[in-house]
DNA sequence: TAATCTATTAACATATCTGTTAATCCTGAC
DNA sequence: GTCAGGATTAACAGATATGTTAATAGATTA
């Protein structure tokens, strides 16, 4: 729950793209090598940075290790800077239902 | 509207902290300078990234120059990034209405 | 065990970021 | 015009980030 280590990981425009490819559906890391123009070990590194900001989790399958988007941290990130820049009058009733 | 710049300036911890104070409200770089550890010339500079990024907007008033949050910037940022991991399930109906 | 495939780490070069202080620009007051 | 105050830009140093290729680690298969 680190918005510093989140929010350098989204800095990146490959590894945003990496998230978007992972909400899709879980991938391996030769699997998005071969969808960049980068090399497979630049793709093991940026893999570990959006791991390393709880971003996606690996599970390793044999020789491969698979990849899957962590929802629920990027969406809470976004919505805890959200929450923090809404103004005033946005913050007040902290509603229990609709 | 450029994610790019957007994300890019919101990786900074301390400009994620003016835009906290600039939520509250508008500030001039001095009053920015005097809550933080560090020099005029920094903050000025963290301005300008979160000018370029389009999450302020700057307007002079004499002497001294009053920054603003420019919210929907921010928040539809924030929001695009969120629909574009929406996974294939939750991007589905776009109601007209509840 | 050896061979092979996948993934990661190491080493390196280049570029960018972030802070500092000094210099410059802009505005308002005298 | 001159001066002072606030803001920005310039020049610089040190730290980070990002890509490359080479080397290493892990797992499967013959």
């Amino acid at each position: 729950m680190d918005l510093d280590r989140i929010f350098d990981a989204l800095a990146s425009a490959p590894r945003r793209r990496i998230l978007a490819f992972l909400s899709q559906t879980a991938l391996t890391t030769s699997d998005l090598a071969g969808r960049f123009p980068m090399s497979a070990p630049a793709i093991s590194r940026h893999l570990s940075v959006l791991q390393n900001a709880g971003l996606v989790e690996s599970e390793r399958q044999g020789q491969r290790v698979l990849y899957r988007l962590q929802r629920d941290a990027l969406l809470n990130a976004l919505a805890r800077l959200a929450s923090e820049v809404d103004g005033p009058l946005r913050r007040e009733p902290p509603r229990e239902a609709i």
